[in-house]
DNA sequence: CCTTCTCGTGAACCACGGTTCACATTATTA
DNA sequence: TAATAATGTGAACCGTGGTTCACGAGAAGG
């Protein structure tokens, strides 16, 4: 029975110790905080791992997986660039109301002076979509589909600068704030949006027919 | 001779102060630490300053300062479309090479929960670019320059979005690293990568002629 | 030269939060 | 049921770092 109990609550308390590192990022996260919000003491948070930066890695390990999990349907489709583009969007949007605390997190060991764990953890993730977008684009390229002159590589990662602005935007606050400066009236309105952000990948990256 | 003493000090507690909150965002940095690098007491510090949030805040604002007084240089130039964005372009990179602690620290209040004074300052700067790049982005379409079906809001937050991306990969240590993921052997190419973008920022913005 | 006032100093204070550990509680086994 | 092991608890410990303040050094004025 205690096992049992134990699955569940390994969750909770890695799910509740996510919410509090990507609401108050990891300084001003307290152990004695996430420990009582799961329901348990501090104790047990140190029973089953090391410190704090470790719990750290945990939390963020066990948020990052969802992520990779997205990246595989990305290359399955079998669609054309311009949908992929489209679909992908809808994609982030759809992940970013699902996981805000993954992106939160993410966003979180952007900052300066994070552990090496971390860092490492964050990169295995990164060099996934990377090797990801930059295949597809070679792809694309190789297909004669990408724009002229455009290296696949420059392409994936401007692509994928604007995919993190966007999920940033979405889960973040300052950036949340930032996107209703510049957007005004719009915005509210995800799916212009989505089509404005379409019409300038397509134009920025793909050969006119 | 003291008061000359304090205009000099002044500059280089600030500077000293940006440089530690930049390095080690804001909790790890130490009011200790930025004293004893200025060569002054904690005192002073005490002397000048409320408390850590009230010293940042004067960080913050003098470093975003340099900041808003170049995007006054944007609207001045009288140039076309492409060449204005060549020249953003370039502007970015050397205004991260010239103050690369502004830029971190810039990005430091992205992060989560931070004072209202904070955000209220970097949201004021933010609205300067936004209503610049705005007012541009609809002279351009007033002009038939702009891209067919694209809204001159999302036009100014696609393209700051950009711009960003560019300024924290040349000065935030995470974003560095992920640029070399993504660029590998283009990495170390400056000329190469700005070309790119332009190429790939024209061809989402401007209508071809 | 003495007094007074300003300014700088850094040791001391204090709160906070990560971490530990002696103890309580519960499960397991004999 | 009693003994023993495993597990959970949270008060106490301790280092760190923001903040204060009693004191000393030096300038200004008489």
């Amino acid at each position: 029975m205690l096992q049992k109990l134990k699955e569940e609550k390994l969750r909770e308390i890695l799910e509740k110790g996510s919410k509090e590192f990507a609401e108050k990022g990891f300084e001003r996260a307290s152990m004695k905080n996430i420990a009582k919000s799961a329901g348990i003491s501090v104790g047990v948070l140190y029973k089953y791992y090391e410190n704090k930066d470790d719990f750290f890695n945990a939390c963020l390990e066990d948020s990052l997986k969802v992520l990779s999990e997205k990246m595989e349907e990305f290359i399955s489709w079998e669609i054309t660039p311009r949908e992929r583009i489209e679909r992908l969007l809808h994609l982030v949007l759809e992940f970013s109301r699902e996981n805000p605390d993954a992106v939160r997190m993410y966003h979180e060991i952007t900052s300066s002076s994070f552990t090496e764990k971390a860092r490492k953890l964050a990169t295995h993730i990164e060099s996934i979509s990377a090797k990801t977008y930059r295949d597809y684009m070679a792809a694309l390229k190789e297909a004669n589909l990408l724009k002229e002159d455009i290296i696949p590589e420059a392409a994936a990662f401007f692509f994928d600068n604007c995919l993190m602005m966007l999920q940033f935007s979405y889960n973040v606050d300052y950036f949340d704030e930032r996107k209703k400066l510049y957007l005004g009236s719009v915005y509210d309105n995800d799916d212009v949006l989505i089509k404005q952000m379409m019409l300038m990948l397509d134009g920025a990256l793909l050969r006119r027919d």
